[in-house]
RNA sequence: CGGGACGUAGCGCAGCCCGGUAGCGCGCUUGCAUGGGGUGCAAGAGGUCGCUAGUUCGAAUCUAGUCGUCCCGACCA
């Protein structure tokens, strides 16, 4: 055995960190908290990418480009937007090297080479696209404005994680502008409804739908939507976000137009991005102790064939049926890899691709053929079952969509069965410690009482859901009045 | 930024305490057999022991320093 994981109940953590390194997504870097996407786990981001894309250009959006710098001085124009990212930024300060002269062989930051302002490696864009947009908006007609970046984006975090938190990354940011606040509302909630369409039927996860409080918005932001999905160790991961910006940039950067009346206006903005995240989030929801477990509508491969022979004759055989059923898979527009590699034998290349997560298996070989059938395994429930091959192709999309739906299914109910209301401070510690998961309770409403029970419970606020009914109760910490529930939960 | 580990072959590790010509497993190459759940046998290739300085006849091993990475916490997508 030489690929023995780690499972879940022995260490959560080295579980994931495993999966993600023995299942080929991705390899740590020679730069600190920066990791290599390989391109099992690139085509993956690929497949989701895609996705994302047509679901913004059918909601009207384009793909624009912007520097990957930020003059310092602008990033210092929308202070609270400032003050939260100024921690975490990567500064470039010189444009050359040369030679050490008292170090043969070795280069030197010239000290020549210093630039006269300084330049930020983006965090995140709205600087530099909100000093672009004060040129590309002056009239209402200019309006809305709806663009989209897929970049990278570099925030020097304390401590990263393969997929989670990573010091560079890749996402997408959407930089809206709108005549009216209504409309920006209403573009920052359409865009929070794409993510959870996205990761609900793309990545069979069910999220919550819900608001930020003041304390967890995004900064510089006036309200903070969001989508909660839970993973299986009952801890919360942010999946994505949305923002209503209000006017705070384009007052910043003193971006106006002039309405019908011939009024000048500031414009109101959104922002909104998901990120590779996303594939931490994938990991971490449906896969097991045999390895990931990849929903069928996103996997970077659907199929895999694997042959069983005895000698040239058998295999030229189990070939000649194998082109075929690749070919009617192909035609269905299933991605489909027939491994018929010498160097390792059936049991290997079983095992392998139960660690990659390729949704569905097939082995065939002489015995398969004498009976007309081959031999079809899912990775989902790891069931195996002899199909007639005149069936194949049919059961092999019936199993696309039964994958997808199953694992949905199955993270909804363990989603559902992970939310739990508690009344009082000692439910609420007791039921955080030992099942964890999402907790409704009620809150008094203040930051102050959310930064008490952070730092006596570590639970987090997740969101007010966006579905909320109103019901009156008491602050399970303060014991003061309070009209709604609120989602806690331990958070990644 | 606090705490804990670790840097020796592509990967995982032993050797270090007690200094004396660098080893094991996996992987890789070649051949033969094997092939329905991580294959067996045989022969090979592969390492400035993270870096620097010191002690010593001699350092992977002792000393000092340094760099880096990972894990756990606080902060964040």
């Amino acid at each position: 055995m030489a690929n023995e994981l780690t499972s879940r109940a022995t260490d959560y953590a080295q579980w994931y960190n495993e999966l993600i390194l023995k299942g080929g997504l991705a390899d740590y870097s020679a730069v600190r908290g920066c990791m290599v996407i390989k391109p099992y786990g690139y085509t993956l981001w690929e497949n989701m990418r895609d996705v994302l894309d047509k679901m913004f250009k059918d909601t009207g959006h384009v793909n624009a480009y912007f520097p990957l710098f930020v003059p310092k001085s602008f990033l210092e124009k929308e202070e609270g937007h400032a003050e939260g990212f100024a921690k975490e930024c990567a500064v470039v300060t010189h444009y050359r090297l040369k030679t050490d002269p008292n170090n043969k062989g070795k280069l030197m930051v010239d000290p020549d080479a210093k630039l006269e302002e300084e330049l930020i490696v983006r965090p995140t864009s709205e600087a530099i696209i909100w000093n672009a947009y004060k040129d590309w908006i002056q009239s209402y007609r200019d309006l809305p404005l709806l663009i989209n970046q897929w970049a990278n984006v570099v925030r020097w975090e304390m401590r990263t994680r393969l997929f989670l938190r990573t010091a560079e990354f890749l996402w997408q940011e959407g930089h809206t502008a709108h005549a009216t606040a209504e409309e920006a509302i209403e573009e920052a909630e359409k865009m929070l409804h794409v993510y959870g369409d996205f990761v609900e039927n793309y990545m069979a996860l069910p999220v919550i739908k819900g608001i930020k409080t003041p304390n967890e918005r995004f900064a510089g932001a006036l309200e903070t939507y969001c989508i909660e999905a839970l993973m299986q160790d009952g801890k919360a991961l942010q999946a994505g976000t949305s923002h209503f910006l209000g006017q705070n940039f384009a007052k910043a950067f003193d971006v106006k137009y002039l309405t019908k009346e011939n009024k000048q206006e500031f414009v109101w903005a959104t922002s909104w991005g998901v990120s590779t995240r996303l594939i931490g989030a994938l990991v971490m929801a449906h896969s097991d102790d045999q390895g990931l477990v990849i929903p069928p509508r996103i996997a970077p491969l659907q199929v895999v064939i694997v042959p069983i022979y005895k000698g040239p004759e058998q295999k030229a055989l189990v070939d000649e049926k194998v082109n075929a059923i690749v070919a009617g898979l192909k035609a269905n527009g299933i991605s489909v890899k027939y491994d018929d590699s010498e160097n390792t034998r059936p049991g290997w290349k079983f095992a392998e691709y139960e660690l990659k997560g390729v949704p569905v298996r097939i082995a065939i070989g002489q015995k398969d053929i004498e009976n007309g059938v081959v031999e079809v395994a899912r990775r989902d429930t790891k069931e195996k079952q002899s199909v007639p091959a005149a069936d194949l192709i049919e059961h092999v999309k019936f199993l696309m969509t039964d994958i997808q739906q199953n694992l949905y299914n199955r993270a909804l109910a363990y989603r559902d069965s992970h939310i739990t209301e508690v009344n009082s401070w000692e439910e609420f510690k007791q039921v955080l410690n030992e099942k964890g998961g999402f907790i409704a309770a009620h809150w008094d409403g203040t930051p102050e009482t959310e930064d008490k029970i952070k730092e006596e419970s570590k639970a987090t606020i997740r969101c007010i859901p966006l579905n909320n009914q109103p019901e009156e109760g008491v602050c399970v910490f303060s014991g003061k009045p309070s009209k709604q529930r609120v989602l806690f939960a331990m958070a990644y």
